[in-house]
DNA sequence: GCTTCGCGGGCAACCGATTGCACTGGACTG
DNA sequence: CAGTCCAGTGCAATCGGTTGCCCGCGAAGC
């Protein structure tokens, strides 16, 4: 950088004070029209940008938002589930409408992220996404909160949390998949998923996918859930280990479509055709997913709102209002693999 | 925030000055170990983080790096470019090993970009990626070189280019996949991307791919070459306009996995089998690539080095060392649309 | 016993923008 | 014609850390 000018330079050539070429380009009304065009000239010229670091400072805020990303499982590799690839996308452009900037950052669930971005005022606020382990989780939330600091999260939302979530209708959505697979004569409904309490969303999918079922007085079989965490190979073994089971099943729910990808493939290794010998619904409805053979019916996660809801709601607090827990619609996407053409 | 602790809180707790405590925690070696001990103790207790925006103005640095996303077509809806959201990925982790935030921010080719970053000492250097009509670019990137911004740009790298640009051999990729595709047997092959100087990575793609065919006696047909975008629809597009225009081929080479995605619906809509009746080899290896179907022979673009040399150089920038304009190998990735076994 | 050396740490300036308050000169009021 | 008022600016303090320079004090040297 060749020497960057500030507002002294610009005051000087303007045969003003420096305090004057701030108020001028802030847009004050106590500065006259005329020294302002001027002074805004003579600041284009000079390639003047306000220097964040010092305004920032003064201001004690940044108009910066911080997203923290978890990786759970394998943080290293796998790259960043894609369902978040593409909230990114929403974020981004969303914050950018609102006149923020977006600083990134993966963690570990286990560093101690929940002292940094804020407290070091290199952010306003603190989005948060990731699925994990929610019990490790917590108190660091709790500790958030007991610190005031800004941030929303994107989740399974429920009363009496740490602050304030965002998430889809996990519950609703594990329904409208179940129900649609028994209008299409399915029967027998596997899940392919955590289904324990460290990961309520998708908890939450298949209590709502038993809870369809009952509505048909069909008690899901405990024998047809398998766990599987959010990747592709979990996917592939959960799939294995439900064909070994050895129990009869004509449908799978997948807690994600990820999950649902590695799914089929192990299903066809055995032989089995999608959807005719097992018609298969995911969740997330991410890219991959029109992609797949045959294309995955899911239930879809409306990211680009999700992204704008996270932001709006974070930028509530920020401005000292309240902002609420909300829970977003899912809605079902029908593809091919669950057999409805 | 409660309110955040500063330096001179803890100065005062400790009984020092609060030089001192700067000076403790930085690690100077002027602070006795039994002071700093103590005062990192006091620190930790009261949660205290340098403020950033203090100490960046202070230092004249951020360690931030921003990374601006151009998106010429379409640059609302489309959501970004998968192989750029694989980068980003890398990006990220290797910015956080480096001890570096990372920026991040949408831009159209049109707006003012090239004085905001670094000159509002937002960030240290910039990171640039997208496709797009380099013309419209290039003129930006000189104006960067005029005012000693730090950055770097991923893209077809060439002497005589302003900056330092890290891409991958997009010509040699291009042989490679042309090279491939003659190994099975395939004379007619198309491509299927802009082969004008406005998206010289296409370009590049397609000159290996005529000069391959040349080296085994075969010049490539204009009349198989269709302009594409980088987005599906434009493959799809493209794919009929070949189709239509009647000249036999037994071959594409898509200039992107989306283009290819694209093209082989349309295909499949004409009735055309892959690879029977078409071999297929797109670029970039996008995860959807392997989820296609048939799964799509690629060439690769390794994002994980790419986003490590991409960092790595624009550091040396920042320490002014000279970083020199690299490219980066590209690998045939063989699965199923080109017919190998 | 007095100077010298050096460790540990304090003082104050500085980074650049923002803003409450004081000031000036001209217009306006009575 | 003196007193008000106000638009337009300038002054100086401030945000929180960082660092060059200087100082005090105890130990070592002569």
């Amino acid at each position: 950088m060749a020497v960057k000018a500030t507002s002294f330079d610009i005051a000087q050539l303007a045969g003003v004070s420096q305090p004057t070429v701030s108020r001028a380009l802030r847009g004050s009304p106590t500065v006259s029209e005329h020294t302002r065009l001027r002074i805004e000239a003579i600041a284009k010229q000079l390639n003047y940008k306000v220097d964040k670091n010092a305004s920032s400072l003064r201001l004690q805020h940044t108009r910066t938002l911080a997203l923290l990303f978890f990786e759970d499982p394998t943080p290293d590799e796998t790259g960043i589930n894609p369902f978040f690839l593409a909230m990114l996308g929403s974020l981004t452009r969303t914050c950018a409408q609102r006149g923020y900037d977006l600083l990134i950052s993966f963690q570990q669930l286990s560093s101690d992220w929940h002292v940094d971005y804020e407290d070091s005022r290199k952010a306003d606020g603190i989005i948060l996404l990731g699925y994990g382990d929610y019990e490790l989780y917590r108190e660091k939330l709790e500790k958030l909160v007991e610190q005031e600091t800004h941030f929303v999260r994107w989740g399974f939302a429920q009363e009496g949390q740490p602050g304030t979530t965002i998430g889809c209708d996990n519950f609703r959505g594990g329904m409208d998949a179940a129900r649609h697979l028994m209008q299409h004569g399915r029967t027998r409904i596997a899940f392919l998923g955590d289904a324990s309490s460290h990961y309520p969303e998708f908890q939450d999918r298949y209590r709502g996918c038993c809870e369809a079922q009952g509505g048909e007085g069909i008690v899901a079989d405990p024998a047809l859930q398998v766990d599987a965490l959010n990747v592709q190979d979990a996917g592939y073994d959960a799939a294995q280990q439900l064909i070994a089971r050895g129990k009869p099943f004509d449908a799978i729910f997948a807690a994600s479509d990820t999950i649902a990808i590695g799914a089929m493939t192990a299903l066809r290794e055995h032989g089995l055709t999608v959807p005719d010998d097992v018609a298969i619904v995911g969740f997330d409805d991410i890219p991959a997913a029109a992609m797949a053979h045959p294309p995955l019916t899911t239930i879809q996660q409306d990211y680009k709102q999700a992204g704008e809801v996270l932001v709006d709601s974070l930028l509530k607090q920020i401005r000292n209002e309240a902002a609420d827990t909300a829970v977003l619609p899912a809605r079902l996407i029908i593809r091919q693999s669950c057999g409805a053409h």
